[in-house]
RNA sequence: GCACAGGUGGCCGAGCGGUUAAUGGCAGCAGACUGUAAAUCUGCCGCUCCUUGCGAGCUACGGAGGUUCGAAUCCUCCCCUGUGCACCA
């Protein structure tokens, strides 16, 4: 009885949002082996340490290592510090500029926090390839460069572009998929892992194997992951991605702010949800037996949970729903708690002073007010970017306090509001709720 | 090094001596609409202050000077970016 599941069941698993496998064939036959044999499959993937901020769309990847992980290969995760000198030349119309070391080595750290909250750390083989990379010599080096031609390097298509577009291509980025090829040769892969946009460097892999009496390794692709706004892929630097160490509410507003039809996708590789259930659901709502915001919810609650847990995500998800459904306060909104005199619109010294008269008795109508800037107020509490801004959200009718459109300069704050506080009795302290748009905040004057 | 092109608000990109924080697009924010979103429509979209007014002041078109009543726009120098050339050219 082999320790690996039937190879079917295996595919099933992998197969599932994977963009393109070459060859699908080859991973059938490299699993057979594998069961066979009882020799879990060397599964790679590389890294450049160059985004610490891991987003959803880098989970994508590390999820499918984890299918590996899960079915009982073994998963290298190969930290590209080497090839990182150089910067993938991927995406890019314009040479990347290199890192230092010492930027390097912190990115690799930051990374490996954040991946093995996917993968499974104890299961997980981390290298990184300074190891042979750096002892290549320029032998060596004369020596790999050679089983490529120059037309080869060429047809890669960001090469192709610069190369027509006359823009500059340096030598050193030619050497960039040698490298990953030849880490594929150094650590023995069966498989490597990539994005679609990672083609070509993946098949060098398969390439150099040849050269080195290895058997190329099967190259699988995930596609690219959409962002927000459901067309250019996610990434943090256009603001449509969604952090994997962001809160649980923040993650979940996000997540139900993609477009129906996005969702099917998120489904698909971003959920363990087995393909067919996906199906189904799918069908529910076509034929309208299910909402498809009740279905985008499961997807939300269901994301966030992996990350955060089942607790955090309900709440997440309750919050959700209270804040705009609703058209609420959250129950957990920040709270900022701020100095009374940074933003009264008078010397206030005097009248904190006499705050006995506040807390007894009724209070007068006319002289029991404070009135407090609300630019200042929005500002401050991080509303705003700036006061000039906050005065044109003001005069735009989009401040609410306390529930109520407040359109005007000033807000007369009660007095009677101004109570002492919980964890200090001997200052005196007002709350007030105040919400811009969707955003809102509880900010707490003393 | 030489030649050419260019550096404008978060990005792209007009303007090329004079109503003006600077056309337009994208992004962003807010409002309406909706199941959230998208789409659409509307408004906003440098900063500070107040007596919140179609208010006042300040800062902005790579940098520093200069010419002018007046410059993003003209001149000088400098810095930066890109491409080409670098035997024949």
């Amino acid at each position: 009885m082999s320790k690996f599941l039937p190879v079917d069941e295996q595919m099933d698993l992998l197969e599932k949002g994977a963009a393109e496998i070459i060859r699908v064939s080859d991973l059938r036959e490299r699993l057979e082996e594998s069961r066979k044999t009882g020799r879990p499959l060397r599964v790679k993937a590389g890294f450049d340490p160059t985004a610490p901020d891991l987003h959803l769309g880098h989970t994508v990847l590390m999820r499918k290592l984890r299918h590996f992980q899960q079915l009982g290969h073994t998963v290298i995760f190969l930290i590209g510090d080497f090839t990182s000198l150089i910067g993938d030349p991927t995406g890019r119309n314009v040479t990347r500029k290199a890192l230092t070391r010492a930027e390097i080595d912190k990115n690799a750290q930051t990374y490996k926090q954040q991946v093995f909250r996917i993968l499974d750390e104890k299961a997980t083989e981390v290298r990184y390839n300074s190891e042979w990379l750096g002892k290549l010599g320029y032998e060596d080096t004369v020596r790999l460069t050679a089983h490529f031609t120059v037309s080869q390097m060429l047809e890669r298509d960001e090469f192709h572009k610069r190369f027509q577009e006359e823009q500059p291509i340096s030598l050193h980025e030619l050497l960039y998929p040698v490298m990953q090829g030849y880490d594929s040769v150094a650590l023995q892969c069966d498989v490597e892992l990539g994005g679609t946009d990672q083609k070509f460097n993946l098949l060098c892999g398969r390439e150099l194997q040849r050269h080195y009496g290895q058997k190329p390794q099967i190259v699988l692709m995930t596609p690219i992951l959409e962002g927000l706004e459901g067309v250019q892929k996610m990434s943090k630097s256009l603001g449509n991605a969604i952090g994997i160490n962001e809160p649980a509410s923040e993650m979940y507003g996000k997540l139900m702010s993609i477009s129906d039809e996005l969702m099917w996708k998120y489904w698909v590789l971003l959920t363990d949800l087995r393909t067919s259930e996906i199906e189904a659901l799918r069908a529910d709502v076509a034929t309208g037996r299910a909402h498809p915001m009740e279905v985008k919810k499961r997807l939300a609650l269901t994301i966030v949970a992996g990350f955060h847990g089942e607790a955090a995500a309900r709440n997440a998800a309750e919050n959700w729903a209270r804040m705009f459904q609703q058209k609420r306060f959250a129950g957990d909104v920040e709270e900022v708690r701020l100095k009374l005199e940074d933003f009264a619109k008078e010397d206030l010294r005097e009248i904190i002073e006499r705050r006995e008269h506040f807390q007894t008795g009724p209070v007068q109508a006319g002289g029991a007010f404070l009135p407090l800037k609300v630019a200042r107020l929005l500002t401050d509490s991080g509303l705003t970017n700036s006061n000039a801004e906050a005065q044109r959200k003001i005069k735009e009718r989009a401040v609410q306090i306390n529930g109520q459109i407040w359109d005007r300069v000033v807000w007369p704050l009660d007095a009677s509001q101004l109570v002492p506080s919980a964890d200090d009795p001997s200052r005196i302290e007002a709350t007030l709720r105040i919400r811009l748009g969707k955003k809102a905040k509880i900010v707490i004057i003393s």
